[in-house]
DNA sequence: TTCAAATTGTGATGTTTGTCACGCAGCGGA
DNA sequence: TCCGCTGCGTGACAAACATCACAATTTGAA
């Protein structure tokens, strides 16, 4: 795990060995399985989650008890719901697991050590909320200017293992359209 | 206009006189027409913009020729092409003003400088960049879950001066329907 | 193995939304 | 003043998509 995390903070800042000493004594490692959550609605968000390995989804479950995917999270990927975690209040999403999945927890209190006591982290922080944030605008791009087919063909290309790990039900929840137009789509 | 940046600034992290000025220095003041570009298609991207006052919209234009807007930007609000901006690539979107409009310009290499000589205004860009990924994924939420005309109420609870200040046909193109749905949904 | 649950495809039908066309009102510049 | 442009509404029709229903297959747990 060490190595795993360490190689992907320093894509964007190098650490010695001691910063890094520092860096993972603020994250504890767990092991969930498939269909465990993370994060439940309702409940408090205690953590951010870095994926090591697996696959989770950020789901928000509506009034009529529809499933909606906000995102899907892979490896090396950054997960919470970012929200209540930051502001902390209850969960409005639940983050579930869609296989086995080992992250790293970095707590809200640890989030703040870390930023307080390295700035590099903090920077390493600022760089991936902006690449969130470009992220998302470019997702509601694609729901601006694409039909159900040309978002399908954009995802496919984006993350084309997606397709073979997860049931086209959750595919189309991530698209915003029915299983059935989904299942049309391909042809 | 020292006023407006410092206020919205220490909403956020305090700052001492000195500090303000090292924070002022980083940044130049310029006044737009309605209908100007401040960012356009294609050129590159200079600066990040706070909105003293007035009213900007971030659109994509797309092969077909229509406008999708991204975002509105009203008074202190930051906005740019995030994605030009930090990557230093060419602007994929255009910024321009519904209105006469008042910004601060900050470029990359003075948000560099000030995130660098000092934390708090790292901190300060973190904390924004968090927010935006946050708004980002709301209005996400909002093309998975509503349709066209709980969107549009949505806008309204959200922005109710929105609806004064720009055309419909603007506010459909943000809502991602044809200007005549829109027209169709109020009753 | 065995059986219930999950996954996927597909037909029939209705709703939502887009597109095209037209008319009308308001506004600002020559 | 006149005229072109923009903004807005609305009717008619077509396209996209949702919903409901059913069947076939696969998966996973006891």
């Amino acid at each position: 795990m060490e190595q795993k995390l360490r190689e992907h903070i320093e894509k964007i800042v190098p650490l010695t060995d001691d910063e890094f000493a520092f860096v993972r004594a603020h994250f504890t490692v767990k092991s969930y399985k498939k269909r465990e959550y993370l994060i439940q609605e309702g409940k408090s968000v205690k953590d951010a989650y870095f994926v090591l390995s697996g696959l989770l989804m950020l789901v928000y479950n509506d009034e009529s008890g529809k499933q909606h995917i906000v995102s899907f999270a892979m490896e090396d990927w950054w997960e919470s719901d970012y929200q209540a975690y930051h502001m902390q209040t209850k969960a409005t999403m639940s983050l579930q697991c869609l296989e086995d999945t080992e992250v790293c927890c970095l707590s809200l209190e640890n989030y703040r050590k870390l930023c307080a006591g390295l700035q590099k982290m903090e920077h390493f922080f600022l760089r991936k909320a902006n690449g969130g944030h470009i992220a998302s605008q470019q997702r509601i791009l694609s729901f601006l200017t694409s039909n159900a087919t040309e978002r399908y063909q954009q995802l496919i290309k984006r993350y084309p293992s997606l397709i073979q790990r997860v049931p086209k039900t959750l595919l189309a929840s991530y698209l915003g359209v029915s299983r059935e137009t989904l299942s049309r789509l391909a042809r």
